[in-house]
DNA sequence: GCGCATTGCAAGCAAGCACTTGCGTTCGCT
DNA sequence: AGCGAACGCAAGTGCTTGCTTGCAATGCGC
């Protein structure tokens, strides 16, 4: 009963925001009454922190299956399979993490869970960058947080615009990802290997 | 008076989304009484139709003073004024372009209004690296339409995250343009000329 | 079989919502 | 001066919201 209010929830407030995901909507999604919700949780807010809290933890524990290694050997092969997975997860719950940017700002108690993924997606791209760039397997002269960010961006945004516009934005995941490193990859080489792939 | 409604309208919405923007909000915020807003407007989802396609085309304006160039010359200088320029649009209105991903598919009406700024700057790149493609300016094995897809999410994404984790996307408009097209070019560049920059 | 915890159900509450009605006031125009 | 358009104000309608109350039904352990 728990368990089912809390999947409920995420599903009720991933598309229609903290607003439109009524207690009554909710209870109705999770076969239950509304006033048992008000019996697991002392508020609504109380019940979509907890959701959100569990919808993150998945996603991490997903993500966490796809390691990015400590020790960088194939730059391409080892980030491709990493942002496919990431990609893969955004575009799966792209209404939630639409939501979410949305959401973002209004709730303060709900702001550092919404960007709980994000942050460990950044995090880990950004360490793995680092270490690439330390053993010379891309280019030293750019900063790694910002080839992170931009390599997370474009993921990101794919993510969403591949929903939203598919007429421009029409490729799925593994294409995506193998386009977008194609470009960045040979724009974050090192400098001394000039030429073509 | 309707134009006050419309750009009161405008704001509310930003901060608040489609739920959150009440009638009784936006005609505070216009110093009017609520009842002049319906003797303007039939309903709220026309009154925040007509706001939409107010700032939609105000930011279209905006860009349209930083165009891009019909025949490519320098690439890099070109498109970075071009983006930063969508940059700095984004950023200014971070708030709004973050509820309109949140608020996007739960009102027809609106939906198309909300991504046509998007569709405008796609437009754009897309054409542009059509253009430089064809001029050798840029390598001719990638699909143009991919690449402008990554420079536009780059920046797209990078205007809200900066606001939403500005310790981890720290770097301001111009900045993060330069060292985004630094790593992109660089991938972009036609693969026959080797080297670095 | 008894006690206790968990659930459902019917009803309701105060507040907020989009939207309406009626009436009086203030204008600028002729 | 007179007229009509545009506005403010007070009040109210019917609906939804988060949340509560009271009571009866179900199930499980002892």
């Amino acid at each position: 009963m728990h368990d089912r209010l809390l999947d409920a929830a995420s599903e009720v407030f991933a598309e229609e925001g903290f607003r439109g995901a009524t207690t009554r909507k909710i209870a109705a999604r999770a076969n239950v009454n509304e006033v048992t919700l008000f019996r697991h949780f002392a508020s609504k807010e109380e019940l979509l922190a907890a959701a959100i809290d569990r919808q993150v933890e998945a996603s991490i524990a997903m993500l966490a299956r796809t390691p990015l290694p400590a020790e960088p050997h194939d730059v391409s092969a080892e980030l491709g399979r990493f942002l496919a997975a990431t990609l893969f997860g955004f575009a799966a719950s792209h209404r939630a993490v639409r939501t979410s940017l949305g959401e973002w700002g209004h709730h303060p108690a709900l702001d550092e869970r919404l960007t709980g993924t994000s942050r460990y997606v950044s995090d880990r791209v950004e360490r793995y960058l680092v270490a690439a760039q330390d053993r010379g397997l891309i280019r030293g002269d750019i900063d790694p947080v910002v080839a992170a960010q931009a390599l997370i961006a474009t993921i990101f945004a794919h993510g969403m615009l591949h929903q939203m516009m598919p007429e421009r934005f029409p490729l799925d995941p593994e294409e995506s990802v193998a386009m977008y490193l194609k470009i960045m990859l040979e724009g974050l080489r090192p400098l001394h290997a000039g030429g073509s792939a």
